[in-house]
DNA sequence: CTATTTCTGGAGTGAATGCTCCGTAATGAT
DNA sequence: ATCATTACGGAGCATTCACTCCAGAAATAG
């Protein structure tokens, strides 16, 4: 199997330079990934996407599989943008709900897609470990992201909560939901995931509603 | 393309009659599917998998998709028994404890698998319309099952609801949670899907909770 | 019985698959 | 300029794919 020859960034290296850039040529895999499902895309699919030869998609990442775990690594740098708020953000639930809202605009943008990372736990996780692996670090970082942004939350009394159990539980439900509305999301169902994430936002002011209540009423415990 | 020439039940037809059971194939069918994905499991994994010869096979459901229709419909029979008590059960906020029950108990036994209808709705309801159908029809029943259970606890007092809304809202997203849980559980993270079914329990307690609270608090109101 | 209908299973279809080989082009080092 | 090294691209590899054909077997109708 041949490797990828990529230069580590900054050292010149002997003979003829690679044509194409990396980073957009993993991009149009991704996209190609995305909405096709992994079996159903062929190399020669990759290879209209990408613009390249064949060889020179596998120069560069080994294999089929390869070029999978590349989109993965590129999908999930680019979830950056999503996840870092939740889990660095310097809100409390205003985090969460900012999450919420990337995620039902998300669903109004894309059609069909879903999210990468769920179908592909699906179709090619249950037979590969190290793809298996990758789509378990993201969903556990997106439910210990839920879960700093419930802390942040709970911290600044936005929350009621009786024990920190309730958030890791909170942060479960909430992912585990999230990951519903994208597969509802991959059928085709837009108009139901919308509502189901509109439901999400609700039992997320229902339980900042429980603190407010809770401050209301026993005002001499602040 | 040749069609399925199995019988109406009880009518005689000329000719040699079929070797095999045709509900025994489906379920063997429906294993393999299920656990394999439907990209990656072959004629061949059909043919070792139900003994039938490939002719057979086509005689009985016409195509590769033919058999994923029949192992759909039988997945969907055989979740009567998960579905129906929700739909029409007795209880109230029992009929979903024990769904959840349910849900719990097949995860620990099925290693792998997850919900055959949310691995075929990520897999190919994309490109499939009359599967994307089916797999949105499965998950309206799912939602709707638990909403009616829902419905049921809310006319006995069991829950606290400010309007009708709350209850599709809540069926939503207690949908979604499970469907993620299944993704979860494809992707062989049992302990976490375990977690989060208990994460989903407990904020059904929660709800309930509120109901009792609510009583105790406004005794007048009864 | 005979005639007819249907099923069975194995061999085999063309097409598509993931992947590789190799001659040539293009670059950096010397 | 020359050489070493790498990338490029197209032709082509063996294999696998979903699917079909057909000759014989097995059943029923009359």
């Amino acid at each position: 199997m041949q490797q990828d020859r990529s230069a580590p960034a900054g050292v010149s290296r002997r003979g003829r330079p690679r044509s194409f850039d990396l980073d957009v040529v993993t991009a149009a895999a991704l996209r190609t990934l995305w909405t096709k499902g992994y079996e159903t895309t062929s190399i020669e699919d990759l290879v209209q996407a990408t613009g390249l030869a064949p060889s020179s998609l596998y120069a560069a990442f080994g294999s089929k599989q390869g070029v999978l775990e590349a989109a993965l690594a590129r999908y999930d740098r680019d979830r950056e943008d999503l996840l870092a708020p939740l889990e660095r953000g310097s809100g409390g639930l205003d985090d969460l709900r900012r999450f919420l809202s990337s995620i039902r605009h998300s669903l109004t943008q894309s059609d069909g897609p879903g999210c990468f990372m769920v179908n592909t736990a699906t179709e090619v996780a249950p037979r590969d470990d190290r793809i298996a692996e990758r789509a378990n670090r993201y969903r556990e970082r997106v439910r210990d992201g839920i879960a700093a942004a419930l802390g942040r939350a709970a911290a600044r009394g936005e929350l009621a909560l009786q024990d920190a159990e309730d958030i890791t539980g909170r942060a479960r439900l909430l992912q585990a939901a999230v990951y519903g509305v994208q597969v509802a999301a991959r059928g085709g169902a837009t108009e139901e995931a919308l509502a189901t994430v509109d439901a999400l936002r609700r039992q997320v002011e229902q339980w900042a509603g429980e603190a407010v209540q809770l401050r209301d009423r026993q005002p001499e415990d602040r």
